[in-house]
DNA sequence: CAATAGTTTAGAATTATTATAATGTAGATT
DNA sequence: AATCTACATTATAATAATTCTAAACTATTG
């Protein structure tokens, strides 16, 4: 979704309709500059804190699980209880801070394209995603 | 752990003790030609089902974690409520089977060593995984 | 407008996991 | 061998993320 769409109209387009709590979850996800990663947690504390908003939480679930399923959001896998969602919807690999718990996106030059030698019968590779764990230093890690 | 090794010396050796229950999933674990990936359910069921023993959840839960720390299990992050462990603690990469919800393995030869070329100040690099989702051929895919 | 299908909501239910605190036990000490 | 003690196990309660439910609300259509 681009920066200072018609959201409105962007939600007609695929069939949903355009009520408050989704044009105002528009905006908080697609009115900035860059793409960005977050918990639903995250989101509704988004909400609330800078919007100045209420949104039932089960709403925040509902508009982001439809979100998704038009593609406008995307679902990371990291190993955690909780899941996290990112606006950039292409195809890309992470960086996972263990200490922060951020998640970063690795550019396209960052890692070679990744190529498959084997292939299972009767499955198609639906995605190929890295994920590469960092974390300070220093530290012990797990 | 290697098969039908002698594990109540294998976990004196960690600092467990080698208490039946431990000795019992030690078993259940390792005492296999291959090794394989399970969420902490699958692993409650063997107990009960293959080995006709009753071992509590939280000591299932414990044990796991004991054994991950000590290094004998490997946490695999898939997006998921549940968390998969896998007995083979080496690095390597998976196919995750989106209509079974299984882990398969990579072997060493189907995906070449990645190469980042990033790197984010004043963090180190734990680990690089790659998980190649896959479905059905024919199928609806989320 | 009125009808209707889709949406929001508070709160309950579910599920995976962790915490608690009482009981049990392995291994050391007498 | 009996005793001690730190470590383990257990049933159960608590927690946290997510989904379900069913009643109230609202955007759109006729
Ligand atoms: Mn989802
Ligand atoms: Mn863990
Ligand atoms: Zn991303
Ligand atoms: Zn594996």
């Amino acid at each position: 979704m681009p920066k200072n769409c018609n959201f409105v109209e962007k939600l007609r387009e695929v069939g949903l309709r355009p009520t408050k709590q989704r044009i105002k979850m528009c905006e908080v996800l697609y009115n900035r500059e860059k793409t960005f990663h977050f918990t639903i947690n995250d989101l509704v504390k988004m909400i609330s804190e800078k919007m100045n908003e209420k949104i039932s939480l089960a709403t925040v679930y509902n508009t982001v699980h439809a979100f998704e399923k038009k593609g406008y959001l995307k679902e990371i896998s990291i190993d955690s209880q909780k899941s996290y969602f990112d606006t950039n919807t292409s195809a890309h690999h992470h960086f996972f801070d263990e200490d922060t718990h951020e998640l970063i996106d690795c550019d396209e030059s960052d890692i070679d394209k990744i190529n498959i030698k084997k292939n299972i019968t009767g499955k198609k590779i639906n995605s190929v995603e890295v994920l590469v764990r960092v974390a300070s230093d220093n530290q012990t890690q797990k």
